[in-house]
RNA sequence: GCGCCCGUAGCUCAGCUGGAUAGAGCGACUGACUACGAAUCAGUAGGCCGGAGGUUCGAAUCCUUCCGGGCGCACCA
């Protein structure tokens, strides 16, 4: 309803200005008046336009206050302060647009967009950072396909790179295990029930530790090792990598079984073992050449190299720009982000090549792709996107933007106009939280508000074990409260509010906010928390069961009424307030997916939560004499429940039945 | 040294792209349960929005500059 009254109020705001002043603005700013007292939207506009016609602003908002009206859905325009407009809601007309509920128009054609989140090296357990990654990254998948886009969800995979390459060098050289010895041994982790990312996750540690912990002489070996390893792995066709497939690919299932979780899926997984073997990277490089993006480098420290200017750079004419990035690098392979600019061409369907395909995971409801040099028929197609959207971490948001320059320098502006580096901050532990979990805290660390997670350390918190934990403290609550109901049924509840729990708080926090994890914030049931909002929707729905009725049926009952006397009456502001805000789904939609941020929807939910509590205190429904008044009050149930529901299924969260 | 991000209540964070009196959660203190289930609600205390300049009708928000913190700046990925 929001959305649509606004924009509405636009329309008319610029037809105004044209008629009256002959003038068109950019934009017109509309926006939500801080008091219910001042109406339900208003635009200081007036202000903006005071110097250009000379005039005061209140003399001007008055002028296009008279000018405005009758508008459908609006029942006044008055002026206040210094010359703002405040527009008064039709209250009725505003209830019955919302009780109707809202269908998402999306105006533009279907977007088809591709989103890439996760990437966890296949090579560890997942940890809490890269919760935060794909929780953020499926929450707006939700979003988007809310808004009506067609979304491919992708999780890259490294699995020829460093990381994979020292955990085999833990296998072959630290273990002295072949490549024999860890198939038994993933045998032998499956039969005991055991997670093999786990095993991995200490054997990284264990390994990162080797390379310095030797004499100079066997750590300058031990290095050596490491690199041939690499490459190795990079070629194929060697034990090291059969070793590398066979961990890389028993912890990606761990990956995609950890993310399963927390409800999270995807559509196909390309590896860079086929970018390499399918040679993305001959393409990539021949429209590189023959853009002039790329150019090889004579002179100074980066002689010999196929280098690019940086976004940004400036240099004069003939002189050398030591700060080019290297793409090729002088010995003739190329470099992370060479093979990121090939991959990329592929999202946007501008390389000339694909992937094969083969099916690797399956969900109830579909199944996940990998990438392979020979893949089956038939299958599905991925890549050629309209807009893309990387959940990466901020730290990388230099190479990121390399990859963009590249692609605007080849002449594919639209595409990297639609290239979105969805940038998040790292989730660092603070000092006691690291304490807790039994690290030892350097003394110039115990200051700080936080200390960042390291895979190569093993420092951090394990994602599977923080769900396990969110799940044993919901379940004591929820056998504490719920002794009517089997076991099988309480363990689901607790699974879906530990989950609920977890999905916020990720959520809560805006993506450049550095998340300090704590575990007492993190096990934190009550205040701004997913339980909290999925507390408001089991006493909503409470409402309904004990009255025997359900909110269709009432919203039905409700839809020959007139509420408008009510709506206006003094003590019930509160009530129209509480459909004010939950009529602002699609527009807080909007401003999630304009600026790629799920914080806004999440803060959103808990408002709506947060007013639908105070309602239900405030007014008791069920004892509710006035016929026409609890009909109301049941309508207004209705429509917070059915908004709490969809909000939080659009944030990843479940509603439960009880709690 | 250069680039990006962040300094808002004791703590953790919002602040709708420059608007009306700066908000929420936690923590502290006071109160409200024989249930539409208190994982809730009401109330109190708590702020020179890091400092200083500027831009304008108007600044937590934009610009400049300092202070304090974080992260990047490889022929690593």
């Amino acid at each position: 309803m929001y959305l649509e009254l606004k924009k509405r109020l636009e329309v008319r705001l610029r037809d105004v200005l044209k008629a009256s002043y002959d003038l068109s603005l950019e934009s017109i700013p509309v926006e939500t008046p801080p008091e219910l007292e001042f109406g339900e939207l208003a635009t200081p506009v007036a202000f903006e336009l005071a110097r250009k016609l000379r005039k005061a602003p209140r003399v001007i908002a008055q002028e296009i206050a008279a000018a405005l009206g009758p508008l459908d859905g609006f029942v006044s325009f008055e002026v206040a302060g210094a010359g703002y407009i405040n527009a008064r809601l039709d209250r009725n007309g505003g209830v019955r647009m919302v009780a109707g509920g809202e269908s998402l128009a999306t105006a533009a054609g279907v977007v088809h967009a591709l989103v890439e989140h996760t990437s966890i090296n296949p090579n560890k357990a997942a940890h809490i950072g890269h919760l935060r990654n794909a929780i953020l990254g499926d929450t707006f998948v939700r979003l988007l396909r809310a808004a009506g886009q067609k979304v491919d969800v992708q999780n890259y995979i490294d699995n020829t790179g460093v990381q994979v390459a020292d955990v085999v060098v833990g296998f072959l050289h630290v273990e002295g295990k072949s490549a024999a010895d860890v198939r038994a041994l993933l045998d032998d982790l499956k039969r005991k029930g055991e997670r093999i990312d786990y095993f991995c996750w200490d054997l990284y540690a264990k390994t990162s530790q080797w390379y310095t912990n030797g004499t100079d002489a066997e750590n300058e070996a031990r290095k050596k090792l490491r690199y041939r390893t690499l490459h190795e792995l990079e070629q194929g066709n060697h034990e090291t990598a059969e070793i590398a497939e066979l961990i890389s690919t028993a912890v990606l299932r761990r990956h995609l079984e950890t993310m399963v979780r927390l409800g999270i899926e995807y559509d196909f997984l390309p590896r860079e073992s086929e970018i390499l073997h399918l040679d993305f990277w001959a393409l990539a490089f021949a429209q590189l050449k023959q853009t002039g993006v790329l150019y090889f480098e004579n002179e100074g420290k980066n002689k010999g190299c196929w280098v690019m200017t940086r976004p940004g750079a400036e240099t004069a004419d003939g002189e050398t720009d030591e700060d080019a990035k290297v793409i090729v690098r002088s010995n003739g392979t190329v470099t992370y982000v060479g093979k990121d600019i090939a991959y990329h061409l592929w999202k946007f369907g501008l390389l000339g090549k694909d992937f094969g395909y083969k099916p690797f995971f399956t969900y109830p409801s579909h199944v996940c792709w990998i990438s392979s040099e020979k893949g089956e028929e038939p299958h599905p197609h991925f890549g050629g996107a309209q807009a893309i959207y990387n959940v990466i971490d901020s730290r990388q948001s230099d190479p990121q933007a390399n990859v963009i320059q590249a692609l605007r320098g080849m002449g594919h502006a639209e595409q990297a106009d639609r290239y979105t580096h969805f940038s998040y901050e790292m989730v660092a532990l603070t000092p006691r939280c690291a304490e807790e979990l039994g690290y030892e805290v350097a003394e110039e660390d115990r200051g700080r508000p936080y200390i960042e997670v390291s895979g190569r350390k093993g420092f951090g918190v394990k994602a599977d074990d923080l769900i396990d934990k969110l799940i044993g403290a919901t379940r004591a609550e929820v056998d504490a409260r719920q002794t009517g109901r089997d076991e099988a049924e309480r363990q689901r509840i607790a699974e879906q509010i530990a989950i609920g729990a977890l999905r916020y708080f990720m959520l809560k926090f805006t993506r450049n906010s550095v998340i300090a994890f704590d575990f007492k914030d993190a096990l934190s049931f009550e205040g701004e928390t997913g339980p909290y909002i999925q507390y408001a929707v089991v006493r909503a729905r409470n409402i309904f069961r004990k009255a025997g009725l359900t909110p269709d049926g009432v919203l039905r009952d409700f839809s020959g009424t007139d509420a408008g006397g009510y709506l206006a009456a003094e003590g019930c502001e509160d009530i129209w307030a509480l459909w004010l805000r939950a009529g602002r789904r699609t527009l807080v939609l909007e401003q999630c997916i304009a600026t790629a941020e799920p914080a806004y929807l999440a803060k959103h939910a808990f408002q709506l939560a947060q007013e639908f509590n105070n309602f239900y205190h405030k007014h008791h429904i069920l004892t509710e004499e006035d016929p026409a008044r609890k009909i109301l009050l049941l309508a207004t149930a209705a429509v917070a429940l059915r908004e709490l529901v969809a909000v939080l299924a659009w944030l990843g969260i479940e509603s439960p039945e009880a709690m």
